[in-house]
RNA sequence: GCUGGCGUAGCUCAAUGGCAGAGCAACUGAUUUGUAAUCAGUAGGUUGUAGGUUCAACUCCUAUCGCCAGCUCCA
């Protein structure tokens, strides 16, 4: 089709069709509209492109996620220019949209302040009041190297060199500023005005740890200052309930610098801690599991038998004792592996479940240790599920029930489950790998879960089924995982005998639903800021005395509870109420009961939520159905 | 592991080359108190560790350990 002025028929967002001359552009369509960019045929595009085929358009608001998106890239490119004029002789690299906002790496010789920042923040709004207009225009890769090389901008000129061949270039100028650029970018800098520069970090060129390190500045933008507010308040949130902060405040656990990355669980963490194990037991029980218990270390010829020592050597402890090679197990599996081999299975003892909550060491890399969630010593709430290829579907859809089941007590609204392919490092032939990718595949879907797809993201033995979960900041946590294993199957020679009494291989299924405790119990400490469910709280009640001459009235109400089995502690101190009160509540102690002379007389007692709900005097008889509604997992609130 | 920042009392933080301090917590005493902090006093330190510079180091330098933000890795 010739690009002549030869009308066109425009289809507009209320399923108007407008006929229009080739070449009119998306602004001149959209007028009015607060638009930042446009779609035309579902495709993102600026909005001084000019419309030369029929199609179909629609505006990109700065609120959408398409329009955010936008805005951020454009931020960045904002971020860039105000960079190079304070600091010409800075060189720029990349700067795209990640979740949340965007980032730019600079070549710098020193490192940006935090006074750089500020200064670099005034720069960007000076440039956002002079309203540039942002122009594209399409070069040809001789001519946009030139130009970046002749700006000394090596890192853009090298960029170029590995855009495939195939791909137009284009560049995106607002006055002085010119950057590499597919686009699309707002019409004009006026149109950003809701950004702060949230940090400066090092990065890697090309994220390759061999190249060297640039400096990048990390910046978020919205659509108006409401919402970037509202996220940088969400920021502060998420800070307030970082699990190290309430770890120490609620007395959990904590770190020495003797044993990097191992937590030490203090009595309140250890007994949530168990509590999540005991949880787990119970529910082994109904689906049919059986627990079992382990050695720790193993001689490497295991290792090398299972392809750790191929594959994972990096990540294990290893010992020598006697002249023998040890290494630290990081996983169950192996170890699970030679106790099946310890005697010959019939098809009629399959499926097995063996659970093991065994210690478990991996060596993580000093710098990506973090709190609970990064460690070199936990345990998980393990399983293997030996069985026939027969049972896949129905064993991995056992799964799927008790995580469900799980994630629902926990109060986890959102779950999201992800199917990790073969990784490039990895045992087996493809044609294995096929069986095992299709055989999750279509055990997700026969028992009606929508995945997405991780391409190259699986285990080194096998695919697997990552669950995500979102806690109440709305952040992503993987947390369970299904993976199918066909290969140390194979690897060890497992076997059962078949009804036709033929020798079978075996099929193996790890899973983990609540995956590492210790990173469960992070995850769960930051969902619930602390206020743990009744059912977890290390301290369920907490008595508090108003004077000294309740006292006796106080630990009889005391005696009941612990009877009833209620987790309760007695504050008898010669203090304030107001005190006490604030005490437990920092505590985050789910009920406060108040005892006075009131409460003496009457034989009840004053029950106060940590929120801050009172409930009228009662006697404990009355109140304990209250806590036994929710001190069962998943239980009321 | 890499880049940068940080490391002072149990916790949160002061002290920029010249006498190591505050609040909270702890302990002692007074106060007998009604829904988020009563008052007074006492004690608490090899300033992460090891070297160095200096008349003098929390402060400057080197190394090292740990933590934090990222990167890379991992899941």
């Amino acid at each position: 089709m010739s690009i002549s002025a030869s009308p066109i028929t425009v289809t507009l967002p209320g399923g108007e069709k407008r006929t229009v001359p080739a070449g009119t552009s998306l602004r001149e369509l959209l007028n009015g509209a607060q638009a930042i960019a446009a779609k035309v045929n579902g495709k993102v595009v600026d909005l001084s492109r000019p419309i030369t085929v029929d199609c179909q358009i629609e505006p990109i608001l700065p609120s959408s996620p398409e329009g955010l998106e936008v805005l951020r890239h454009s931020s960045a490119h904002l971020m860039a220019q105000a960079v190079k004029r304070l600091f010409p002789e800075v060189q720029i690299t990349i700067g795209p949209v990640i979740e949340n906002g965007f980032y730019y790496d600079f070549k710098h010789e020193r490192t940006f302040t935090p006074e750089d920042l500020e200064q670099i923040e005034v720069e960007m709004k000076k440039i956002v009041a002079e309203n540039l207009s942002v122009t594209r225009e399409e070069v040809s890769r001789a001519d946009a190297v030139r130009l970046f090389h002749d700006m000394g901008e090596h890192y853009k000129a090298e960029i170029i060199a590995s855009i495939p061949a195939d791909e137009g270039i284009s560049l995106y100028r607002q006055g002085e500023f010119v950057d590499l650029c597919r686009g699309p970018h707002v019409p004009s800098t006026g149109r950003i005005s809701a950004f702060k520069l949230t940090g400066v970090a090092g990065a890697y060129w090309r994220g390759d740890e061999r190249n060297e390190m640039l400096q990048r500045i990390y910046g978020t933008a919205f659509a108006s200052d409401k919402e970037l507010r509202q996220h940088l308040a969400l920021l502060e949130e998420a800070k307030r309930r970082d699990h190290r902060r309430l770890g120490k405040e609620l007395d959990l656990f904590s770190f020495h610098p003797l044993a990097p990355g191992s937590p030490f669980f203090h009595p309140k963490g250890a007994f949530i801690y168990n509590e999540l194990i005991a949880y787990i037991r119970r529910l082994y029980q109904r689906y049919g599991y059986q627990e079992v218990v382990t050695p720790q270390i193993f001689d490497v010829e295991l290792w090398h038998r299972s392809g750790h020592m191929e594959n994972y050597k990096e990540n294990i402890f290893f010992t020598e004792i006697e002249g023998r090679d040890f290494g630290v197990k990081p996983m169950n599996c192996p170890g699970h592996i030679l106790l099946y081999s310890a005697k010959k299975h019939s098809y009629r003892d399959l499926p097995l479940r063996y659970a093991d909550f065994a210690r478990l060491h991996r060596f993580e890399r000093s710098g990506v240790l973090s709190g609970l969630t990064r460690v070199r010593s936990f345990a998980q709430d393990d399983a293997h599920i030996f069985c026939t290829p027969e049972h896949i579907e129905f064993e991995v859809g056992g799964v799927l029930r008790m995580v469900s089941e799980v994630y629902h007590a926990f109060a986890f609204e959102e779950v999201r489950f992800d199917l990790s392919t073969r990784p490039p490092k990895r045992l087996g032939d493809d044609a294995t790998w096929d069986q095992a990718e299709a055989a999750l595949a279509a055990a997700l879907t026969g028992n009606g879960v929508t995945y997405r797809i991780n391409a190259g993201d699986g285990a080194f033995y096998g695919p697997k089924i990552d669950i995500i979960v979102f806690d109440a900041l709305r952040r992503p946590w993987q947390v369970a995982t299904i993976q199918l294993d066909f290969l140390l199957p194979e690897r060890f020679d497992l076997t059962y005998v078949s009804a036709e009494g033929t020798e079978a291989r075996t099929v193996m299924i790890h899973r983990a639903v609540l995956g590492s405790i210790e990173r469960f119990l992070g995850v769960l400490i930051e969902h619930c800021g602390g206020n743990f469910p009744l059912w977890l709280a290390p301290v369920q009640v907490k008595i508090l005395t108003v004077t000294d001459s309740q006292e006796a009235y106080a630990r009889k109400v005391h005696e009941q509870f612990l009877r009833a089995g209620i987790r309760s502690e007695l504050d008898l101190r010669n203090e304030k109420l107001g005190y006490k009160i604030r005490e437990a509540e920092v505590q985050k102690v789910p009920y406060m009961i108040v005892i006075g002379d009131k409460e003496v007389s009457t034989a009840t007692v004053s029950p106060r939520g940590r929120k801050g709900e009172k409930i009228p005097p009662l006697s404990v008889e009355e109140f304990m159905p209250r806590l036994d509604a929710e001190r069962v997992p998943g239980g009321a609130p």
